[in-house]
DNA sequence: GCATGTCAAGTTGTG
DNA sequence: CACAACTTGACATGC
């Protein structure tokens, strides 16, 4: 019998040994042509192959999503040393990869999303801001077909010229996309610009589903409760699965900046009407898969209480406050 | 082997 | 005008 809430883990992990591989565009531009082509094609195919391994973690934690790092093909849009998968990947070796790792995945019923970083912004008013934010949404929906992810989530970005304004130029930057990529995009609520009322009528006019930060929402209020703004939200889903995110203010509410994130998820800040909810819900969590697995538990356990003690680490204790 | 400086990209707000 | 905050580790290199 599936559980109604899909625990997600964001790009990494801490305790398994699997890491992604990065790349520096200076680096790279000092090798010649063909020594540049074959150290990235060694990276891609490594990513490739840690894609895969994290399939097979995440189905062996009970882990139901994974988020997918921006830089899975490092530098692949960079305007100089940018590739395309084919062009160092001639014999399809790390193709096949990816879409093993895609097949490991559906197997799993694990849920694959993209979240491109703060780069992406479609409704800058610098016209090639915006190319090069397409560039990077098309880049992560092509690798997206390619492994089976059905999100890619950005935020509203820019509010230059005010909202209005800013939000018809998203409008115009989402109109650019190809169907490949408009069909997986997915905006989100974010911390200081956008609140969900701010999205959500964009979200219905366009058909785009509305992903719910409620840590995001609780440092940008917009009147609606969190309960309203997680109803609102499922509802742009149109029946797919609704998509959520969650996290806790690494110094508490209370602190001067409650943005930064903790390296767990206080029982406390878990919605009480995320509760018997189907819904696949990301762990924004320093502590990566420990993060994820501890909030399972703590959720699954059922009445709330505190668990007594945390798994050994490397800060024991310190989110419990003393 | 370990420490270190560096890393493609945007926007907003502060000093 | 310059810079930090978003986040943040991982890379190659130099010792």
């Amino acid at each position: 019998m599936k559980v109604s809430i899909r625990y997600g883990l964001c790009c990494q992990f801490l305790d398994a040994p699997i890491r992604f591989r990065a790349a520096t565009h200076r680096y790279v531009w000092g090798l010649e042509p063909a020594a540049r082509r074959e150290y990235l094609a060694g990276i891609a195919r490594d990513n490739a192959a840690a894609l895969l391994a994290s399939v097979g973690e995440c189905r062996r934690l009970g882990i139901g999503a994974f988020r997918i790092n921006s830089g899975i093909l490092p530098l692949s849009t960079h305007p100089a040393s940018g590739y395309r998968l084919p062009g160092i990947d001639p014999d399809g070796t790390t193709e096949a990869l990816f879409r093993e790792a895609g097949e490991a995945a559906r197997a799993a019923d694990l849920r694959l999303s993209f979240h491109p970083d703060q780069f992406v912004v479609l409704n800058s008013e610098r016209e090639a801001v915006v190319a090069s934010s397409v560039s990077e949404l098309e880049y992560q929906a092509a690798v997206a077909k390619l492994v089976g992810a059905d999100v890619i989530v950005f935020h509203g970005g820019s509010t230059a010229g005010g909202r209005d304004a800013a939000l018809e130029r998203l409008e115009r930057g989402i109109e650019r996309l190809s169907e490949r990529a408009r069909v997986r995009a997915a905006l989100e609520n974010d911390d200081r610009q956008y609140a969900p009322a701010d999205l959500l009528p964009l979200c219905r006019r366009l058909g785009i589903p509305l992903v719910y930060d409620v840590h995001h929402h609780r440092c940008r209020p917009d009147g609606l409760s969190v309960e309203e703004a997680t109803l609102a939200a499922a509802e742009t889903w149109n029946g797919r699965e609704p998509y959520s995110h969650i996290s806790s203010p690494r110094d508490g509410w209370d602190a001067a900046n409650p943005r930064p994130h903790a390296d767990y998820v206080d029982l406390a800040d878990w919605p009480d009407a995320w509760r018997g909810v189907r819904m696949t819900v990301d762990v924004e969590a320093k502590d990566k898969e420990r993060a994820v697995t501890a909030l399972m538990r703590e959720i699954g356990s059922g009445p709330v209480v505190k668990p007594r003690g945390r798994k050994s680490g490397r800060k024991a204790g310190q989110t419990s406050g003393g």
